[in-house]
DNA sequence: CTGTATCCGATGGGATACTG
DNA sequence: CAGTATCCCATCGGATACAG
């Protein structure tokens, strides 16, 4: 499943310039790859959660952040609420069909930077002490 | 290539919690993942370029944030910055090993995205409408 | 328990001007 | 050509308080 960058060119959102201003590519690019978006999308992976488990898993989200990707990543249809009409709430997210296939493509790459980032940020203080 | 957050538990940085605030891998992460990280790292997947043709792939980008994306990627191991001392300046920018294998798992992604971004917008402003 | 509302400081990021 | 420096504002995002 290896991609070019020739390939791409032919998608929607591609021409001469890479992705233009604003266009709808940039626009969910933008949602799935912002800093909670990513970890909020990786926390689901592995199935239902409730609000809380969600708020205790993603380390150092603020409630309105978890609220405010929630409601993104519902809109953009890739995250699914399923409120319980009951007191007290009960509320659960999960991944939705694309959701999942989107994840499936994030994995990997967050398995990559797992797996380098302490050798890579080493580096630079290497670099700084240089100096 | 298929990989689950089961498995990148064992990684550097999970814990019960998904990945630590500050942790090196959000650390890396926050800097590929940004709005002009992943854009930046797209157009360098076919090669080297120089200055100013990033400076027009990158549409939107101003001066002052391809230089600090670049300075960033640079110090992350990911771009390889080489000046030659002319009259004018000629620089290059360059993916190195590393960035090579980081963008392999990239693409897919924004594949994925470029396929599905207009269709998954079109269902919000239908939703919008609705109300 | 699952949120919303408000305030407010930090940061991101654009415009412009300038330099070797 | 390839940047740096400065100014400035808009958005991000945290803390707190409150509500159904």
């Amino acid at each position: 499943m290896t991609v070019s960058l020739r390939e791409l060119r032919a998608l929607p959102g591609f021409s001469d310039k890479l992705l233009t201003d604003g266009c709808p590519t940039r626009v969910v690019l933008d949602h799935v790859t912002s800093k909670w978006g990513v970890l909020v999308l990786l926390a689901l992976s592995d199935g239902t959660h409730r609000w809380g488990e969600l708020r205790r898993a993603v380390d150092g989200i603020s409630e309105k952040m978890l609220a405010q990707t929630l409601r993104i990543l519902e809109a953009d249809g890739l995250v699914l609420r399923d409120a319980r009409p009951t007191i007290p709430p009960h509320v659960e997210y999960s991944l939705t069909a694309s959701g999942r296939e989107l994840v499936g493509r994030m994995l990997p790459l967050v398995e990559w930077v797992a797996r380098n980032a302490t050798r890579m940020l080493a580096r630079e203080t290497e670099a700084a002490a240089a100096s």
